[in-house]
DNA sequence: TATGAATGAGCATTCATTCAT
DNA sequence: TATGAATGAATGCTCATTCAT
């Protein structure tokens, strides 16, 4: 018998390693098990089954990213400004944490959709309320385009999600020099979305 | 007996529609092997092992999406109508086969880069093509800043990247109007590298 | 704490509920705990295993068939009315607790005989002690054929045990009305065993 | 590769022994597997599930009684002979294959009827024919009691399913001599059917 | 060209049970 | 008296693949 918490927690870091690297459908609950060296039927005390686990890792990387988003939102006033640094820090968490932007964003089973989106009130949603609220407040201040925040908001997070993400998949592309294709990404979303 | 190509492009045909309707990891040998009502083991006369005929469906899939830009670049002497059409052309071509897409794009098993990138002079690779000759012409024409034509190309293809991707992956997040987000996020991708 | 026979007892109602529902395999000590809303463990402490504990319910459904076979044996001194109620009595008893009968009469394990029948001075050898008497009974008083009161008390309990096991396990088979059948049943035995 | 039939029954023969040893919850496909020394998944090249292999090894095991009752029916004409012999004949069927008369008559799963009796046209509901056109014949013939010839012969069925499956549930219980025993349970019947 | 037969490895999950406390 | 933690063994079943023909 070990740490409670602590075994449990040993197991989400197992998983997440583990579904990172090689995907949901590839990881098995053995896999995990030897990972941790325990049994299998034991991570069976600490969650239902091999779907609820991965759903635990996932809040938990979501929980990450929104950290990292409130602090900026906090010390930026300039909506312009905090949006330019915002975008950079989700792009810039995805690139850095790869397997777990693809995790959370970019895997879902067809007919299911993916669980980071399917409950109100989690931290992914949270992320999503920075993102608003710098996107309203910059029209307030007419920095921004006159439109529907929402609709500007959803607009910006394509932007950040598809700079991200493409990275991540197509490793093998010839790519420019990758902090110039951020700054342009980011430029472009901020003239495109300028009043 | 059969036409040899016949069933080669039966058997490519029958695993792209499981494929697409399940993802890679939920379709079997056996499952495709029914719905031609051939033996599992013919299959591997055609391609050598599922990994190769998921490839071979890949490629097929590349070479659609490139004809319907092909068109476009062919009637849209204006760089600016054209890049419009095309972005709006591929984003729809991802929803319409969203698994499709999902399959091409978003997919890459980690530590084996996706296939869709790793060979240069594919479908794929054409396909970008067009994107970067209507940018070069763009910027020739004084219509899109004055700017590596590579890179705004790239900026761009994570632009339209980024809306289709996000929507087919978060299914269950309260969008805004479909074509609305469409629209929004082509004109701030205009706006973004207008001159 | 609670008090120590009483929850014995809660273990033997709740697995006796378990049983006879789900048959003797399909029941889980899990299972059991949680009815009572214990520790698997401490089902431990009442009884050696789960072998152990289904044995315990055995006898519990012996003593009950056999308080209402001694009433009926009491009440009744003609034996031909006595052995016509008894038998019905023992048919509907069975076809009441069917999983419980089943538990009982129908199940052995094979190369372990069944508990019911291997312990001399059990409830299920009383039980049989009063067919065996009413038998005896009728032979004195001529009524029943001259005949060895064993084997014709053991020819009766075949009788009863064969419609009611019968109807227990074949659900599926199109019977005639159940009570027309039992009658018949009953009124066949004791037309074979009559003087 | 071995004889494609020949495997079929060679499983068959390996799967009755071990239902009859063990119950069909204590088999596993496994251990079938093992007993032909083949791996568990050829097992799943001839029989759907464990489910239908056990259903196949019943259907096996009727066919053989009704093969029997089939020559009797054939070979005796006073119906009352023929009910004797057939009766006996069920009798010794059952205490034969003890094991596999349990499989057939003995067995259901709690609220999942015998599959023995659930499909019409099998070989079960064919034995039941014979009876009933015996006892049929025996009331044209004023031989039987006059009354509902399927009435009487569903008790006539019961009768003798009573004295086969107690015997082989109850081995431990003190019998009278096994043959006087079946003999006096025929002759009780009889008498208790006869006009 | 096509297949029928067969398999080894693996899966998620459940179980009865034990042990230290 | 009672339990929380943990496990080894087992379950039915599916899979991609191979081999001999």
């Amino acid at each position: 018998m070990r740490e409670k918490e602590s075994l449990r927690q040993e197991i989400l870091d197992a998983a997440r390693q583990l579904f990172l690297k090689n995907g949901f459908e590839n990881v098995s609950m053995r896999q995990i098990a030897e990972k941790i060296e325990y049994s299998p039927t034991t991570i069976y005390l600490y969650f239902e089954d091999k779907e609820a686990l991965f759903q635990s890792v996932c809040e938990e990387t979501f929980a990450k990213l929104e950290r990292g988003l409130a602090a900026i939102a906090r010390d930026n006033p300039d909506p312009v400004v905090c949006l330019r640094k915002g975008t950079e820090a989700y792009i810039r968490f995805g690139l850095r944490f790869p397997n777990h932007y693809r995790l959370t964003f970019m895997t879902s089973k067809p007919h299911k959709p993916n669980v980071a989106f399917q409950f109100s009130g989690m931290p992914g949603e949270r992320s999503f309320q920075y993102l608003l609220e710098v996107i309203s407040k910059g029209i307030e201040e007419k920095k921004f385009r006159n439109s529907d925040p929402m609709l500007l908001a959803q607009t910006a997070w394509t932007a950040m999600h598809g700079i991200t993400s493409l990275l991540i998949t197509a490793e093998a592309f010839p790519w420019v020099d990758r902090d110039v294709l951020i700054e342009s990404t980011v430029e472009t979303l901020i003239r495109g979305i300028a009043a």
